[in-house]
DNA sequence: ATTAGCACTATTCATTAATGAGTGCTAATA
DNA sequence: TATTAGCACTCATTAATGAATAGTGCTAAT
């Protein structure tokens, strides 16, 4: 039976942090050499690379046990070691917290900022296309989910006797548009009342509040308003009703295509489902509005199964009242996690200042 | 030397048209038995499937004609043969001009027909992302041009002391926003009646119109208005300006990328490259709004290198007076043109027929 | 505890040979 | 004169073979 400290795990019991430390040394030189490479690497090649402090025959003692714990596997008998989706885990997990953007990435994504004044959705587009630009990725962006933005302003234009369009200005700077049919025919002066009824009652609520709101609190204000009463409220239910679904816009798909890491059909496969099927992803992104800071999903840590061979970098991005959506990336799991992490968290940086810059408050 | 009569091309000095008539025949036996499975189709197999009514030599001579006038090649000396972009550019030709539309996709399509009043966008979206499902290539559609689409409202929206929300609406039923910065805090008042000239001035204008007459139309009304004059015209020329490039929206590339066709690596960049650089599909969008009716680009027909392995077929859709834009597939030059030709005809029709529907006129 | 050395294993690559699909040409045939 | 059968030839594809290579695991020496 092997004696070995195992390395990382348990420490616990020998006492022998040293040999623990240096087995952590050992995997992070291993990822970091299979990020770059992309290739297996053997023991040899790993004591070249750490200077020879080491000689091939401890690594592989080291890389053995590695293996054990589930942090290494081989493809095959004589073939290098590659990481494991624990390996990854543990790689991230020990990250220095900030790792600084390098300026050319800064220089890259300063296009953000120029295009400020237009539709938050061409933000958007422009941020997830320069994202995927930059990281060689598959990229995605969900647009500001409608239920938390705050009502800026609502209009009722008539566009026929039976069609109204309403336009909803939301404070993050997202316009809303659809068309609502109606029976009645009313006149625009009857909309423009029920318009500025709509914006007095409701201006700076969010969606979600007014659509859970609308019929109570114009009920409530009964004695104030006669016969635009029915209407307003039939009009208001109608006009908030959620009709959009969380939108998402992808970029860079096919930059997974060339890379090597999905060159068998298999997985080429299970890429087009995942991005067909975009609620997995999207679920992701939601999930990534929660909380603060950039998440990472490795691997076999996603839910969908088609997404096992993939890691999932995102961040949320918001104005100065709330959390909007996220922007992310979809990569292989052995993409280079310091600069794939340090530029997704500026992108969503870039994206808050310049919404935020834009936002009607 | 050979005094073969040579098939298609010159028939008139010899008059042999049965020959001609089975040549174009077995060319195109050939061409769709070369869409259906995707392999160099050789003498004995294409005596099978005509029914064995030419032996294998006969048809081994008529297809060295063809490829003696270029409609066919071979990949090696043993191998079967392919057709040319000519032979395609022959058979679409020669296609009966309305193949029916098959059921099964009418059935598939008719969802394009229920978003009825969601934003226009929204209605492409859906349209382009079920013919991608159909045809299983990659999809493309337009938007609306700005330029032709005409005014039907414009709204201005204080935000800020320096921001001006602008709100387009069209005849379409397309809905531009775009913020506009300002020097002078004008009042919510004064706002209005600006918007109100300029709805009155110029409703039912295109845009292209109004940006170009924009600054004579109100220099001849300046008896009508005084002060309100000069920050029209300014508030007037932003408002109108052109920010929004055409945007096109791309469903389905992946699945270019599951294509037999496609599958070396140089095809697959160009690909890529083809669909980073939007401006090359971008533009044959933009032909074929000139033209009623089917466009087909064939390979090399294309004048984009990129687009040389790849065929097109794109149509436009309309409102009630405008062409509005175009929707088209993007797909190898073997591809089912009857079946993908009728498909994207049918799919435009919808789209014209629903945004008409919603059109405000 | 570390390392050198060696046997062992599995991949990769080039070579070779067999197979087979398909053509082009010539001579026979209707 | 148009068609067809037959045959030699070409070239891609496939499988089998063997050499080279990269890497491991174990053992014994340091």
């Amino acid at each position: 039976m092997k004696i070995r400290v195992k390395g990382i795990e348990n420490q616990g019991a020998s006492g022998k942090t040293n040999s623990n430390e240096r087995s952590m040394e050992v995997l992070q030189s291993i990822i970091e050499n299979y990020i770059k490479n992309s290739e297996p690497v053997g023991s040899r090649t790993l004591s070249k690379t750490i200077g020879f402090k080491l000689s091939p025959a401890t690594i592989r003692n080291i890389m053995s046990d590695l293996a054990e714990s589930g942090y290494l596997i081989q493809t095959h008998t004589s073939a290098g070691r590659v990481p494991t989706d624990k390996a990854y885990r543990f790689y991230v997990d020990s990250l220095s917290k900030k790792p600084a953007v390098p300026e050319q990435i800064k220089q890259k994504l300063s296009p953000v900022s120029n295009v400020q004044g237009t539709p938050v959705e061409y933000i958007l587009s422009k941020a997830v296309h320069l994202l995927a630009e930059l990281t060689k990725f598959a990229c995605v962006v969900s647009t500001p989910k409608q239920s938390v933005s705050r009502l800026q302003r609502i209009e009722l234009i008539k566009i026929s006797e039976d069609r109204i369009l309403v336009i909803l200005v939301t404070k993050a700077g997202v316009v809303r548009d659809k068309i609502i049919f109606v029976k009645e025919n009313h006149s625009q002066e009857f909309l423009s009342s029920v318009t500025s009824f709509l914006n007095e009652e409701f201006k700076n609520h969010s969606m979600q509040e007014i659509r859970e709101g609308i019929h109570q609190s114009i009920v409530s204000d009964r004695h104030r308003y006669h016969d635009l009463l029915a209407h307003a409220v039939r009009l208001g239910k109608k006009a908030f009703e959620l009709n959009q679904p969380g939108e998402m816009f992808i970029e860079g798909q096919m930059n997974l295509l060339l890379d090597s890491h999905f060159h068998e059909q298999s997985s080429v496969k299970s890429l087009i489902d995942a991005f067909e099927q975009k609620t997995a992803i999207m679920k992701i992104l939601d999930e990534s509005m929660k909380n603060k800071g950039v998440h990472i999903h490795i691997g076999i840590e996603n839910d969908y199964e088609h997404l096992h061979k993939c890691s999932l970098i995102t961040a949320s991005y918001r104005n100065k009242q709330n959390v909007l959506g996220s922007i992310g990336v979809v990569g292989p799991t052995s993409m280079d996690y310091k600069r794939i992490i340090s530029t997704v968290e500026y992108t969503a940086k870039m994206l808050s200042k310049t919404i935020s810059e834009q936002s009607y408050d």
